[in-house]
DNA sequence: GCCAACGTTGGC
DNA sequence: GCCAACGTTGGC
């Protein structure tokens, strides 16, 4: 067996500790799931998948296609119907959770691997023992209010200190859990904080504050 | 547009 | 199986 087998076998081990055997028998298990709301092209495709886009979607339900991250497929492995993610626009101006989903369908061979006009394409992956898949999500709901990445960076030291989010950035499909999961939708009540001003500060501002001290 | 963080690949 | 080089993610 040729090493690369052992590095994917390798890489659902690690999926482990996230799935999964329990179905969906103890309620829902939660996710928060990344998506680009602007423009960019990728080798003539657009990778553009917004809240809206899922929302305008036939049935508002689309394949969670393109992810190319071993951890992340695994995640995906152990979602079940029924299963909430957050919905999550990054790489944009203001990135962020908009909005939540549900899986509709469980992981099954993502189809644009095998597609050579596709950006995604992966001519190791073979249509018998398919390396990556995807999951059909279907549009629930808009959040009151986008609950920015700022606002929950502000909880990392405490009720989100173990989110993935955080602890492992790149992931585009990552685990929720429960407490975290409730935690960001009581935020969600609350009247949206003022911005925390972190910008670079004008000289001026720094000045006054070196002499306040 | 920059670049830090980090996942993946491949030589050894 | 280590690890340097490379590529990608995604916030800023």
């Amino acid at each position: 067996m040729p090493a690369k087998r052992k590095r994917d076998e390798a890489a659902e081990g690690q999926a482990g500790e996230c799935s999964s055997s329990a179905a969906a028998a103890d309620g829902p298990r939660y996710f928060l799931m990344k998506s680009e709301p602007d423009s960019r092209m990728e080798k003539g495709m657009d990778m553009k998948f917004s809240i809206d886009d899922l929302k305008e979607s036939p049935d508002q339900t689309a394949e969670w296609d393109g992810v190319r991250n071993f951890q992340a497929r695994n995640v995906m492995r152990g979602m079940k119907v029924g299963d909430k993610a957050f919905f999550y626009h990054s790489n944009c101006k203001v990135p962020g959770i908009v909005g939540i989903a549900t899986i509709v369908r469980e992981a099954y061979p993502d189809h644009t691997q095998f597609d050579e006009k596709n950006p995604h394409y992966d001519a190791k992956s073979k249509k018998e023992d398919p390396r990556w898949d995807m999951v059909d999500v279907k549009f629930e709901r808009e959040l009151e209010r986008m609950i920015s990445l700022e606002e929950l960076k502000r909880y990392k030291e405490k009720e989100l200190k173990d989110m993935h989010l955080f602890t492992r950035a790149r992931l585009s499909v990552s685990p929720v859990s429960a407490d975290e999961w409730s935690f960001i939708l009581s935020l969600e009540k609350q009247p949206e904080p003022p911005k925390e001003k972190k910008k670079r500060k004008k000289k001026a501002d720094k000045d006054d504050e070196e002499e306040d001290e």
